[in-house]
RNA sequence: UCCCCUGUAGCUCAAUUGGUAGAGCGAGCGGCUGUUAACCGCUAGGUUGCUGGUUCGAGUCCAGCUGGGGGAGCCA
């Protein structure tokens, strides 16, 4: 391997390690010199939280001329002997005998990073450089921790991953605006007899866009594998400037068939606790970070989160209970009455007020509902849930699917959407229809619960906003 | 897209009723110490986001533009 030893392995290991060679491979958080003839210098791998102390004796042949010039940000490669800590914070550290100075920082005054604490803002500026900071490495390794959960948890249910494809042809939720992508000329496109743009001369043949949801083409997977889920980017161009939005998202759109809503919320249930728990086990020192810098209670709520059941509650249900709010004397800016969409105030009310931990809403009235979620026996209300987060608010929305063709036509009929654009997905409820059901799962939206960080732009590498695409 | 806040040194922020800019950190140099977000001293650094206006005088007031943030809508 062209790496050093990783210090994540050496954290873990006691003070019988001492006396090993290793290599170790990184760069400079700080350096401090004692005159007492050695040098002391922080080196960070992004193999765990915590950066390893390498001691430099003034007696390496480059010490004059390399060593007492190291600065944070320089790559350096070092050899020498894991020994037990003279100093406190520490129990072992390494001795150097050789250090190599991969790559310096040219200019040390200018390097973007320093060793204190930074705005998240002007850390945005420089997302090239920012995993190198203690909150973005921390981030870096969480997400993954996360998403490695993921797949653990739906390969150990017997779910598959479904690939669904980035590229589509169809809006088929109304899930917002979407990016157009095309080979035309945009300068002198081709048109028609009406004067309209000619997609059929296009790449594919007609209009096409970035996905804003695996979740139809998956449901066709599920109609035949039985437990299915995707997890990929997916694409919205709402001009929404907002801490909780991104142009471009990760989300997790399970589908089980045979299932109903119940099931559904079970499943979501069943896999955030999984999740959480993965991540309090395998990234304790992140986590310990994030709870000392961000959020005090980060910790702390995600144990609640695994130990308590969820909370559930029916639409009516939270509209009367915020009713009884309103009438207990709390003020919202919109009125509350059975037939309306939670806004956002409502949301935080249930989620953080009333209950204090996420929260499950479910069947909600049709008319606020998309078409093909499942009709009610009360005719009034669709099996649709959200599942609401203290802080940020919906990070689930899912639905058991119509799977009666007859309902599903009328919805459509009601929306105005026009069936022979969805004949293939209305075709899997002519061929051995099933009640199925699915959510999707916004992926940053579950990593800024469960960090504490205050928003979405600094839970992805390279966030893609509104006038915002620069790295 | 709408509403509100904001843009001063590399970074985080100061600058009284408009009276021509200061600190900490960082950086460079020196000192000291098995140091640990080390400590002490010295030095360098800014056409105050851009354009225009009001004024004897604008970082400060006004207008437009532009960048950033928060909230709303939409959603994940």
């Amino acid at each position: 391997m062209p790496t050093g030893t990783p210090i994540a392995s050496l954290i873990a290991s006691d003070a019988s390690a001492a006396g090993t060679s290793i290599e170790l491979t990184g760069w400079v958080r700080t350096r401090r010199d004692s005159k007492a003839g050695i040098s002391f210098i922080q080196i960070s791998d992004g193999s765990c939280f915590d950066a390893f102390q390498i001691v430099a004796p003034s007696d390496l042949a480059n010490y004059e001329s390399e060593v007492l010039k190291l600065t944070t940000g320089c790559a350096i490669r070092c050899r020498g002997e894991l020994v037990e800590s003279r100093g406190k914070g520490q129990s072992l550290e390494m001795k150097a005998v050789e250090i190599e100075v991969v790559g310096w920082v040219e200019d040390p005054d200018s390097y973007p990073l320093q060793p204190k604490r930074h705005s998240f803002e002007y850390l945005r500026e420089v997302a090239h450089l920012r995993p190198r900071s203690n909150t973005f490495g921390a981030i870096g390794r969480v997400r993954h921790c996360l998403a490695m959960a993921v797949h653990r948890y739906f390969h150990e249910n017997g779910f598959l991953w479904i690939h669904t494809p980035i590229v589509t042809a169809n809006d088929c939720e109304g899930a917002g605006e979407m990016f157009r992508i095309s080979t035309l000329d945009m300068m002198n496109a081709p048109r028609n007899e009406d004067g309209q743009v000619d997609f059929s001369q296009d790449f594919f043949g007609r209009e096409s866009h970035l996905t804003v949801s695996g979740q139809l083409n998956v449901e066709t997977w599920c109609c035949a594998l039985s437990k299915v889920y995707t997890f990929g980017p997916t694409f919205r161009a709402e001009n929404s400037n907002t801490s909780r939005h991104l142009a471009e998202f990760w989300m997790i759109e399970p589908e089980i068939a045979f299932a109903d809503l119940t099931d559904n919320a079970d499943l979501a249930e069943s896999m955030l606790k999984y999740l959480f728990k993965a991540l309090l086990e395998e990234r304790q020192d992140d986590m310990a970070f994030f709870q000392q810098r961000i959020d005090k209670t980060c910790i702390d709520r995600l144990e609640k989160f695994i130990e308590s059941s969820f909370e559930r509650m029916e639409y009516t249900e939270a509209i009367s209970k915020l009713e009884k709010a309103v009438a207990g004397g709390k003020k919202f800016e919109f009125p509350v009455s059975w037939g309306i969409d939670l806004q956002s105030e409502h949301e935080r009310y249930l989620t953080e007020e009333l209950v204090g931990r996420p929260v499950v809403v479910m069947n909600y009235p049709k008319d606020i509902k998309a078409f093909y979620m499942r009709v009610n026996d009360d005719e009034k209300t669709v099996a649709a849930m959200d599942v609401l987060a203290p802080g940020i608010g919906e990070i689930i929305g899912g639905a058991q699917r119509e799977e009666r063709l007859d309902v599903l036509d009328a919805r459509l009929d009601e929306m105005g959407l026009p069936k022979e654009d969805y004949w293939w997905y209305r075709d899997l409820r002519r061929y051995g229809t099933v009640p199925h059901a699915g959510f999707g799962l916004g992926f940053e939206r579950t990593i800024v619960y469960a960090t504490g960080m205050a928003n979405v732009r600094d839970v992805i590498p390279f966030p893609r906003t509104a006038n915002n695409a620069e790295f």
